[in-house]
RNA sequence: GGGAGCUUAGCUCAGUUGGGAGAGCAACUGCCCUACAAGCAGUGGGUCACAGGUUCGAGCCCUGUAGCUCCCACCA
């Protein structure tokens, strides 16, 4: 093995491997429990950020404990055809060739479209390999695919048949410079400072007397189907039911009362724009009014409103309220600040207005999605989530469906001109079923690429055929996803899976939150502020990556991406290497036994205890999907318990002649590293493989070892309690030393008066190695010890080490006092605790137990170091 | 308007059944000792936002306050 940690050296290699061996391959095995995760398929629109590095890592992390813990675990990766902004990338490829959308066919454009997809999905194909992706390759598919489009097929015309989606003109969200309607969830809202206009109405045949409404968009005003009054408002109720002239086009409209006009606030007189507002849209519906549409698809202004036909309409709106001034329509101008919304794709502000367009009817849908999470039967992690569920399932409206554009999965309804009969078929007809026409002519629309994304569970798996994979795999065990898109997609995907299904997709959904830079800012195109996964991967190596994204993350917080973290995971890599190294190294034609055929030392049997805990611990936070917490364990573990103190510890046994002695330290620590290894392999699957592959005796990939497993038997509490001592007298030599100024290399004698006797004579080889010490002597008075000592009391006996001139009596007396400052600190604790009866009568007794004996501990520390500075 | 989260060491953050405040980075001191200087040993540094409450015991549970962040709805 190399000297230092380099990945470059093996992480293509190793995942070349793994896959030429099949080991990502999930296949139905009924001796086995399934374990499903679904890949949130990425969109081809580019390429993969840090965000989803994350989201991949804790898939694969938990997919691969699965798999080793026994699971026929799958988890099937995918694309999203990302259909508007797929789209939108595609056009702006093709402007910059010079081509036009407009001058290319449908199928031109598509052609354009599916090049695009072969490129940039596999190349996040090639990224999610570097990760380390362990998903199961076979499967891999798109949202567009046959299979997917096939169960998008049989979704759409099944809620068509049962009524649920339906066509009509409604208020929708548009975008003038997508060209397309977009849902509730694809409007992205945000203060602007804006006007409020004042604008005065005048009533049908009088140049004084009228309403002043107050607006915000005057140039919808070419809409305007009428004025609305709150019934119960006494300074208009005179106007109810007259007509006002609206100006410029000098239209009669009448003053209408409804509910929606709010008394308190601007006049009290709503304009109603019915085409334009979705509340003017209700209340037009309410009083019968007229939907007067006045603006074009690329938010330029229409016929009906004149002189500015053709017009932008920001550019009209200005003009309009120039015009109105000049006609004397205009009141006053008031600052106003209010909400607009925008794009989610392309960041336009997009226009209500009215249109035709395909909706799925949400209420019926919504209402068991609802019950199946407040049953349980999903659960979110943390829980926190499930109510941002609820409060937009409870709260959803229908979900416009349709979108005018090419790419995507196209709406399967024909229509006929000749008998006007809609077709909504599974397959493609070629004549109308009425009438027998050939005139018969597809809907242009496709639909909304989250309707795709919606199905992922179950259309992956072979829905709508009765597949042995769907019984098998579905539903799915865990989705990892970020918040952002609970609305978008962990909401449609649970009412589609109960209603397709009959089942919930997923039982558990992790949710996760953003990888931010590291001033805490989003990582965006526009900032520039985005770090490629690729990059890094490039600099520190994948499993370093990995490392930094997981550890000290807690479930559904925003992360802060950092070099600096990287580089920490970089050098623990490195440790967990040299680690490795050495005891390879040590094994070299040693026998290793099992390490119930080895008598085990004090310090074996130590780090056997830390490693049950390990176990423990990790198993049970993995399970509960605490991967932070579980890596911090792991990082403890290795670097603190194992490398820092076990391996320090076996250097004299392997330094010795004694052979026997060595084949046990080896064996120990062959045993402790190999489950080290196989505990964080779900983390960093690369170097755990490559070592693995170095240590003698290993069989197959660690992809496939079984996870370890606690085992009570080689918990060894008390030992490792009592062996905790023992490092307590290192500690304390080492601080003695590094006080007093004594050179590191300097050998000094430690005396100890202590019941422990036979545990410091059998470890004293170590203690001296780890402590620098000459000798350890276990002496009955301080007397045997000799002169100028330096003291240290520690919790299982007093430490006496001759430092000859480097003792200086008022800073020994100095340091003695600080530490008997320390202890008497100690003791008020204990002792406040101890006599308050409360603590006594109702803490659990273990606790009152282990008090008490703190608290002698300590008294007696404090009786030796009083004596001791009375002796000084 | 409704809801959520955050506030812990200089910085970034952990802290899961309430039982003596942790890590990484940074700082300071001393070390190339045959796994590792991407390292080792040691040190300093925190009224856990604030105010109440519950409890024998609160960073953790409850109520309120402040600041920051986010989501949803919406004011024409």
């Amino acid at each position: 093995m190399e000297k230092t940690y380099n990945p470059k050296d093996f992480e293509e290699r190793i995942y070349r491997d793994w896959e030429e061996k099949g080991y990502f391959k999930a296949v139905r095995d009924d001796d086995k429990v399934p374990f499903t995760i679904m890949m949130p398929p990425p969109n081809v629109t580019g390429q993969l950020h840090m965000g989803h590095a994350m989201d991949e890592t804790m898939q694969d992390t938990i997919i691969r404990f699965k798999r080793m813990q026994g699971y026929c675990a799958l988890w099937l990766p995918g694309t999203d055809h990302a259909s508007i902004a797929t789209e939108v990338k595609v056009v702006e490829e093709l402007a910059k060739q010079g081509i036009k959308k407009e001058s290319l066919t449908r199928e031109q454009f598509l052609e354009h479209a599916w090049a695009w997809k072969e490129k940039y999905g596999n190349r996040i194909i090639g990224q999610l390999k570097k990760l380390g992706s362990s998903c199961d390759w076979s499967r891999l598919a798109f949202t567009m695919d046959e299979k997917c489009s096939k169960a998008v097929r049989e979704v759409f015309v099944n809620l068509y048949n049962k009524g649920l989606i339906y066509r009509g003109s409604r208020i929708i969200n548009w975008c003038p410079c997508c060209k397309t309607a977009l849902s509730d969830a694809e409007v992205e809202y945000s203060e602007e400072a804006s006007n409020f206009w004042h604008l005065k109405y005048f009533l049908e045949g009088s140049d004084s007397e009228g309403v002043v409404v107050a607006t915000t968009r005057p140039e919808t005003m070419f809409g305007d189907t009428a004025v609305a009054v709150n019934p119960a408002d006494e300074r208009y109720k005179a106007y109810i039911g007259k007509n006002v002239i609206l100006p410029i086009i000098n239209k009669p409209i009448p003053v209408v009362a409804d509910e929606h006009a709010d008394m308190t606030f601007g006049t009290g007189c709503v304009k109603i724009t019915p085409a334009h507002d979705p509340n003017d849209f209700e209340v037009g519906l309410r009083h019968n009014l007229p939907v007067v549409k006045v603006m074009n698809d690329d938010g330029t202004m229409n016929e009906l409103t004149g002189k500015y036909n053709g017009m932008d309409r920001y550019e009209c709106r200005k003009a309009v309220v120039e015009e109105l001034k000049a006609l004397g329509n205009l009141v006053k101008i008031e600052p106003h600040a209010h909400n607009v919304g925008h794009c989610y794709r392309c960041h336009t502000s997009v226009e209500p207005i009215v249109s035709k367009q395909w909706f799925v009817k949400m209420q019926p849908l919504a209402k068991p999605a609802i019950a199946a999470v407040y049953d349980k039967k999903t659960t979110f992690v943390p829980e926190r989530f499930a109510k941002i569920y609820y409060n937009w399932m409870e709260n959803v409206k229908d979900w416009c469906i349709s979108r005018q554009l090419w790419w995507g999965h196209r709406i399967p309804v024909w229509y006929c001109p000749d008998c006007g009969k809609v077709i909504c078929s599974k397959t493609d007809p070629d004549c109308c079923p009425d009438c027998g026409s050939k005139n018969i002519y597809q809907d242009e629309d496709v639909l909304d690429t989250w309707f795709s994304s919606a199905l992922w569970p179950f259309s992956t798996l072979g829905y709508p055929d009765d597949t042995s994979d769907l019984e098998y795999f579905y539903p799915t065990d865990v989705l990892v996803t970020g918040y952002d898109i609970i609305f978008f997609w962990v909401a449609r995907m649970i009412f589609s899976g109960l209603e397709h299904m009959r089942k919930v997709p997923f039982r558990d959904v992790l949710i996760h939150g953003l990888v931010r830079d590291e001033q805490g800012r989003k990582m965006s195109k526009s900032l520039g502020n985005g770090v490629d996964p690729l990059v890094v991967i490039d600099k520190y190596g994948a499993d370093s990556l990995r490392f930094s994204l997981l550890q000290g993350v807690a479930p559904g917080n925003d992360t802060r991406y950092s070099d600096g973290k990287v580089e920490a995971c970089r050098n623990f890599m490195n440790k967990v290497w040299n680690a490795s190294r050495y005891v390879i190294m040590n094994c070299q034609g040693r026998t290793i036994k099992p390490v119930s055929e080895v008598k085990l030392t004090p310090a074996d049997k130590w780090i056997i205890s830390r490693l049950q805990s390990a176990i423990r611990d990790v198993t049970l936070m993995l399970n509960k999907f605490e991967l932070g917490i579980a890596c911090q364990i792991m990082y403890d573990f290795m670097w603190s318990d194992f490398c820092d103190w076990y391996i320090e510890l076996t250097k004299p046994a392997l330094w010795s002649d004694d052979e026997a002695r060595k084949d046990g330290a080896v064996s120990v620590l062959y045993f402790v590293l190999d489950n080290a290894l196989r505990l964080l392999h779900p983390f960093v699957p690369f170097i755990t493989e490559e070592i693995y592959q170095s240590l003698p005796g290993t069989q197959g990939s660690i992809m496939v070892a079984p996870f370890p497993r606690y085992n009570s038997k080689l918990a060894y509490k008390k030992e490792a309690n009592a062996f905790a001592g023992v490092m307590e007298v290192i500690k304390a030599v080492r601080e003695v030393k590094v006080e007093t100024g004594c050179a590191p290399s300097k050998k000094v004698n430690v005396y100890l008066v202590t019941d422990a006797k036979r545990l410091i004579q059998s470890n004293a080889e170590c203690i001296c190695k780890l402590a620098g010490a000459e000798c350890v002597k276990v002496i009955s008075s301080q007397e045997e010890a000799g002169e100028k000592l330096i003291t240290k009391v520690t919790s299982i006996g007093t430490l006496y080490i001759p430092m000859g001139e480097l003792v200086d009596a008022e800073k020994e007396r100095a340091r003695l006092n600080a530490e008997l400052d320390r202890v008497m600190g100690e003791i008020k604790r204990a002792d406040g605790k101890l006599n308050n009866h409360g603590f006594i009568s109702k803490a659990p007794k273990k606790l009152v137990d282990a008090e008490r004996e703190k608290l002698n501990k300590f008294i007696e520390m404090r009786d030796k170091i009083l004596s001791q500075l009375e002796n000084l």
